[in-house]
DNA sequence: TTAATGACCTATC
DNA sequence: CGATAGGCCATTA
């Protein structure tokens, strides 16, 4: 069991309409600091389709730059057709549509 | 084993 | 607001 899957694990339980920091994922894996790792698991990221890598986010909610999916706006499209709310910088709302970690429908 | 890499984060100027 | 510097960790060659 490495980190990576992990990683994987909490990307994959990321809902729709939501999108989670590099930072948080790696709070929810076990240490606040694997942040750069979280960013090394999602850019090998070996299953695509089965990983939402594109429902992650920087902190300040700018989409990865070097992204390997077909562009940035391809990410931005993904994300708007999940119904992920963006701003004028192209970035994503995260008031409104950042995981808090917990799934659907478990609001304490 | 050593060295190098990276889709990060925070703090400071 | 933009740019710079440093730290932190696991994975790979």
């Amino acid at each position: 069991m490495t980190v990576f899957e992990k990683i994987y694990e909490i990307v994959k339980q990321i809902p729709e309409g939501k999108v989670a920091t590099y930072g948080m994922i790696a709070q929810l894996a076990g240490n606040p600091r694997w942040a750069r790792v979280v960013g090394y698991a999602l850019h090998v990221n070996p299953e695509p389709g089965v990983i939402p890598c594109h429902r992650v986010v920087s902190r300040t909610g700018s989409l990865s730059p070097a992204f390997a999916f077909g562009g940035e706006n391809r990410q931005k499209q993904l994300l708007l057709k999940e119904g992920v709310s963006f701003q004028e910088d192209d970035k994503v709302n995260l008031e409104r549509c950042l995981w808090n970690g917990l799934k659907e429908g478990e609001t304490p």
